[in-house]
RNA sequence: GCCCCUGUCGUCCAGCGGUUAGGACGUAAGAUUCUCAAUCUUAAAACCGGAGUUCGAUUCUCCGCAGGGGCGCCA
């Protein structure tokens, strides 16, 4: 078992020291997508004893933003995936932030260039639209025509000297090619179906196809674990690395997550930003377990486990290629199971500081409200729509909702007065004591006992829904408790 | 249009040539119960289709079909 385990290991890995990375842009609100990449990043870096980095790639000048950068590296933390070089710790193969690496990327370029391995392109944006439509409309291939590939050279040195805007292009040789995804086999691609993709722009940036491979290599990444939708560029990076005369990391390709209609995850189908999750009250670990379920399973099948186990746990050969739907109502499922596991005092920490904002609190008071309503939580918000009733200091219930299914207002107001005076003067105000008080006083006014708690229930939480009835009793005290339930008396007189 | 990936209950996973095709979420019914939850029990629910390989295919191969992704001076 250890010996076939090592063997798998041995393969996967390599002979050098596991080194994989995230490379999210940052632009707009750092996605789920992000926290499901860097999960099985993370866990295949540590199981490894192999390092876990984070690379911002701004290379996007139009849209990149720090405020989208910073808000990358909040919600990661939040989600507990820490990085080991990155660009806010350092790390010897800094920077980590690619808008600082230009000059890096110039150079690589222009090596390209000398080893006629990619080349000036002159053409216009206007030009390449022109193509592309025309392309649309004869539906015939798409991509670029190589207009600018065969210029002769003289020609290129004018156009350079005269300093014409130009961009550097990918020069796609003739052949195949192929590579080797750790999850889903050998991939092969006819070069004539690659692009002559652009490598640095005029704005003398990067794209990513560039950027990625030299930083990849410049930072000994080993293994390159991101999403399916990389999988079809992938070509591209490989003959980069050829190009460059450098060893390719290996590859690993992720499926994408999906909407309910399978399409590729989407803000506008569903919930996709890390900070809605933290704000709705989702626990972090609870969201890295599910995240974990669509697309790794354990060998003994149970779907409940923490960080830690995954970590032990994670080999390659257990991943899966097909695009699992997010399922938001799973996730709440399990949210819930993490809050019943939660000790109490964590679970008060967490309440106080997701639902309650970190609002000055009683914190012996939550800690005993804390356990009436844990188990019917699904989320830490929950926690405030749950307990208004013992924060507030009266509650409105509607006067239909006091009375019981067979009885009418006059029989109602009558049981809760009873009720109100037999508290009133109950000796021991505990839980237990009310609760037997209770039961006494329906069997005296001959009720059932649902329908006289049903009618207190409402009159002191205001609704008939509630957490138990006797434990809200005792915490909200003998006063208020008569009060409102005298309060309900009068509602119902009222009419 | 071209290229690539994927295809087991509604959903997420298990299965890695022979199984009554398993678990979880959700759903339904029941138990419990002061309501709602939680918990427990039970039930319904799937191998995309067709060829081939094989004594035997959910599992291997091929062809369809379906879903998804890519085809930007975005990542």
């Amino acid at each position: 078992m250890t010996d076939q385990t090592n063997q798998t290991d041995r393969t996967e890995t390599g002979a050098r020291p596991v080194r994989v990375r995230i490379a999210p842009s940052p632009t707009g609100d750092p996605h789920v997508g992000t926290a499901y990449i860097a999960l099985f990043n993370y866990a295949f870096a540590r199981h490894n004893g192999g390092k876990f980095l984070l690379r911002i790639e701004d290379t996007d000048r139009e849209r990149s933003t720090k405020e989208s950068e910073r808000a990358i590296f909040e919600a990661l933390r939040w989600v507990g995936l820490s990085w080991d070089e990155g660009p806010d710790i350092g790390g010897p193969f800094g920077p980590y932030r690619q808008s600082e690496r230009s000059d890096i990327y110039r150079k690589h370029a222009d090596e390209l260039v000398a080893k006629k391995a990619a080349y000036h392109c002159f053409c216009t944006a206007q030009r390449l639209t022109e193509l592309r439509e025309k392309q649309k409309a004869a539906k015939s291939d798409f991509g670029y025509d190589g207009f600018c590939r065969h210029l002769p050279e003289a020609e290129v040195q004018a156009k350079l000297k005269a300093g014409a805007p130009n961009v550097i292009r990918l020069a796609v040789p003739e052949g195949e090619t192929s590579f080797n995804d750790l999850v889903r086999g050998e991939v092969t691609f006819q070069n004539s179906t690659v692009d002559d993709q652009v490598l640095l722009k005029s704005d003398g940036f990067p794209t990513y196809h560039l950027a990625n491979v030299v930083d990849d290599h410049l930072m000994q990444i080993t293994h390159v674990i991101r999403a399916e939708e990389w999988i079809s560029s992938t070509p591209k990076h490989v003959l980069l690395y050829r190009a460059f005369g450098w060893e390719a990391p290996q590859f690993v390709h992720m499926p994408l997550l999906r909407n309910q209609d399978r399409s590729k995850i989407s803000k506008r189908k569903n919930p996709t930003s890390l900070l809605w999750y933290r704000d709705q009250g989702y626990l972090p670990e609870a969201l890295l377990n599910f995240l974990a379920l669509m697309g790794w399973s354990v060998q003994e099948g149970q779907d409940i486990f923490n960080l830690e186990s995954m970590i032990r746990d994670f080999t390659l050969d257990r991943v899966t290629t097909s695009g699992p739907v997010f399922d938001l109502q799973k996730l709440e499922w399990l949210n819930g199971v993490y809050i019943r596991d939660m000790a109490a005092p964590e679970l008060a920490r967490r309440v106080r500081e997701s639902a309650l904002k970190d609002q000055p609190v009683d914190e012996a008071f939550l800690l005993r409200t804390l356990p009436l309503v844990r188990e019917r939580m699904k989320k830490l918000t929950d926690y405030v729509p749950m307990t208004a009733y013992l924060y507030s200091e009266t509650v409105n219930p509607s006067a239909q909702d006091l009375v019981p299914k067979k009885g009418t207002p006059q029989s109602a107001s009558a049981a809760l007065t009873a009720a109100a005076d037999a508290l009133q003067g109950l000796a021991d105000w505990s839980s237990p004591a009310i609760e037997q008080c209770a039961r006494q006083l329906a069997v005296t006014l001959g009720m059932k006992e649902r329908d006289l708690f049903m009618s207190v229930r409402v009159a002191v939480t205001g609704g008939p829904v509630s957490p138990p009835l006797f434990e809200s009793l005792e915490l909200l005290g003998r006063e208020k408790s008569v009060a409102r339930i005298r309060a309900a008396i009068g509602k119902l007189a009222a009419g």
